[in-house]
DNA sequence: GCGATCAGTT
DNA sequence: CACAACTGATCGC
């Protein structure tokens, strides 16, 4: 649960997902979701009274969130005030104080957050320096990598500070199950059920939230069958997922909610309130989905529990493990980083302590004997014009510490981007037109020049997480890499990241046949009694991790190992998402994403935005230069990982030789500025 | 009556 | 275990 107050320490005009208290002054608002905690005082009447009186304040956010709000009663007050900006789309937004006249300009860039439809997190750049807001976020390992507009000219951006997601920040939630073993394990739960007959169905007991929309959206997709919910007039414009979405009670698939569900499952009653179809009794069982999770040395993953006749939980998370935030912050590698959530049991400071050591004091000061020798080449290479470049854009506002340089390149402008005017109302073909101009790929960077980054998604780490018991089968390497070109954020939902298939054999689709009412996935099988105990006893060898296991450890309850299931056919849908940008060349999967995303709806938005933000705070038409890019996931179909920014892997490495060290210390001792970038946790690499 | 807060539940 | 919400009690405007 978010702690965050709303404001940042760079940029205290503005207030993000806090609307309340000192937030009352803001000159901008941001929402980053649309999830009740990170909504407080969005409709209190003391914000209203506010927008009243100051009509050039407005609230800015993706699309998806746009539509997702206003369709609330509640919030519809905030219709004309609200501003959606694209995502990946940097866009300047003026910060005026409507008493002094004073003006103030940044420039704010959404990236996908992973987290629910529509989530984001913010990318500030202006005179304070620039810093991430996170909001929530779900990311895999090697994701902050792939987006482009982290990085300048190959390297990731210069970060003064994240606001960061920090719900699972503590060791003990090492490893959360990857989406996409998630859904497979459900999936085959979901088979193994509603294949009896069509009098077989499941109930997924989800929250009131969103989020669990790529679930709904896949099992439907997976089994065609449409989930019951009991609203859906939230995603009218959003076809991709109202289409696998009913209030037609008559699908063997249900997620709709009532106060009493728990207590109606236990008399065969959905929440919706049917027991029958045709007069015959339904059999269900139910779904709940939990996060689970695994210490550092547990690689099992079983993402179904049974946990009674008919019930069961399912692996599932909205925000990202330990090892995800480790991954991530230490790719972003900021001056300093901010927990945004203190969860139970712990405290600022804990958290603090854990997020030090992956900011870049830390990371500068470790002993980096290869990074300093290229170091100096890139210095007197490329230092004066990438200053430059920048320069012009910021007018000299932005500190650039002295960082690795990249080889001068067009496409190394950052931030900015030509905000084009789109007209409203605009046919979709020409606004996806103009988000598909092509840049020049950055794939002409001479890497050669680069020293840092090293990449946190390599092959070899993912296979890391497979359990010992996968890889003997593993397939070779498929497509689950081909995700790694697209960072939209709907993309996340794809399954990509570490799955790794080992057949799908093991399902409990063995124990399926009878005629029980309940799939016989389970416990009293000795396979996988022994899945848990030796889970256990792994762990037991570090006193440290006791108790730090997620439901592995939970005796009796057992179940579904998920991760040798082979999922890696599933197509995930965009979830809300309103992509202007079509893209070319896509591998099969992504194509079947397009073929499911809706027509852009948003054209409205679009006009907004690149009118210059808003009516009233932004000088209408004021260009600013961009990296006209999309990415390039497409003209690099060949490519593992991303062709466009890919980081070049760790140089082979090599004992410092001593001119190196000599070269350094005369550095040092001159006090010449030499920085040493690391881009990875050293804890990630081999 | 409405909203904010807190405790308890799911 | 946790999350994100909901419920109900209490307090104050």
């Amino acid at each position: 649960m978010s702690s965050f107050q709303g404001q940042m320490a760079e940029y205290p005009n503005i207030s993000i997902d806090r609307f309340d208290r000192e937030n009352l002054r803001a000159r901008a608002y941001f929402l980053s979701h649309c999830h009740k905690d990170h909504m407080k005082g969005l409709r209190a009447p003391a914000l209203k009274r506010r927008l009243e009186c100051s009509l050039k304040v407005y609230l800015y956010c993706s699309p998806v969130t746009k539509e997702l709000l206003l369709t609330s009663p509640k919030y519809r007050f905030w219709e004309k005030r609200i501003i959606s900006i694209e995502i990946e789309t940097p866009t300047q937004i003026s910060l005026i104080d409507e008493a002094s006249g004073e003006k103030e300009e940044i420039v704010v860039t959404l990236l996908p957050a992973g987290h629910c439809p529509g989530s984001v997190m913010f990318l500030f750049q202006g005179d304070n320096g620039t810093v991430l807001y996170t909001g929530d976020f779900r990311l895999a390992k090697g994701e902050a990598a792939r987006m482009e507009l982290l990085h300048c000219g190959g390297r990731v951006k210069d970060i003064q500070s994240v606001y960061l997601d920090t719900t699972f920040c503590d060791p003990k939630f090492y490893q959360i199950p990857s989406r996409g073993e998630c859904l497979s394990g459900i999936s085959e739960l979901v088979r193994s059920w509603v294949t009896r007959s069509p009098y077989h169905v499941v109930w997924l007991n989800c929250k009131a939230a969103y989020g669990y929309e790529y679930l709904f959206t896949n099992l439907s997709e997976e089994f065609g069958l449409q989930v019951h919910v009991d609203k859906l007039d939230m995603f009218r414009n959003m076809p991709d997922i109202l289409h696998h979405l009913t209030t037609d009670r008559n699908t063997q698939i249900h997620a709709c909610r009532h106060p009493k569900a728990e207590e109606y499952f236990q008399w065969n009653k959905l929440p919706c309130g049917i027991t029958s179809k045709n007069r015959i009794p339904l059999h269900t069982i139910s779904i709940k989905p939990s996060t689970m999770w695994f210490g550092e040395r547990t690689r099992k993953t079983n993402v179904i529990v049974r946990t009674g006749e008919s019930s069961y939980r399912a692996c599932f998370s909205f925000h990202s493990s330990y090892s995800e935030i480790e991954d991530f912050l230490s790719y972003i590698c900021p001056v300093n980083a901010y927990p945004n959530v203190i969860p139970l049991g712990t405290t600022v400071d804990k958290v603090i302590e854990i997020l030090k050591p992956l900011c870049r004091s830390s990371q500068s000061t470790e002993p980096k004997y290869k990074p300093l020798g290229k170091l100096k080449r890139a210095r007197t290479t490329h230092l004066d014009s990438e200053e430059e470049e920048e320069n012009d854009l910021f007018d000299d506002l932005l500190p650039v510490p002295l960082r690795h340089k990249v080889p001068n390149q067009q496409t190394c402008h950052p931030e900015v981007l030509p905000m084009t005017v789109v007209s409203q109302n605009q046919p979709e073909n020409l606004r996806q037109s103009a988000g598909c101009i092509k840049a020049k790929s950055v794939k002409t960077s001479l890497w050669a020049n680069f020293i840092d980054c090293e990449e946190s998604n390599s092959d070899s780490e993912e296979e890391l997480q497979i359990p010992a018991s996968c890889q003997g089968d593993q397939s070779p390497p498929h497509q689950q890499k081909t995700d790694v070109q697209v960072p939209q954020w709907d993309v996340f939902f794809k399954k990509s990241d570490d799955d790794t298939d080992c057949g799908l054999e093991n399902f409990p689709s063995s124990t399926e046949a009878g005629g029980s009412q309940s799939p016989k996935l389970f416990s009293d099988s000795d396979g996988e009694s022994t899945h848990i105990s030796s889970q256990n006893s792994s762990q037991s060898t570090h006193i440290s991790e006791q108790g730090s296991q997620g439901w592995g450890s939970q005796s009796d309850t057992v179940l579904l190992s998920s991760q040798e299931r082979n999922g890696g056919d599933i197509t995930f849908l965009n979830k809300g998402s309103c992509r202007p940008r079509v893209k070319e060349n896509l591998p099969a999967s992504q194509m079947e994403q397009n073929v499911l995303c809706p027509k852009d709806t948003y054209s409205e938005d679009v006009n907004v935005v690149f009118s210059a933000g808003e009516p009233t705070t932004v000088s209408s038409g004021k260009h600013i230069p961009q990296e006209r890019k999309v990415l390039t996931l497409s003209t690099n179909p060949d490519s593992q990982s991303s062709s466009d920014f890919e980081i070049p892997s760790t140089p082979e490495a090599e004992l410092p030789k001593q001119e190196h060290l000599q070269y350094l210390y005369e550095k040092l001792a001159t006090g010449e500025n030499i920085v040493l970038e690391k881009r990875k946790s050293s804890l990630l690499d081999t």
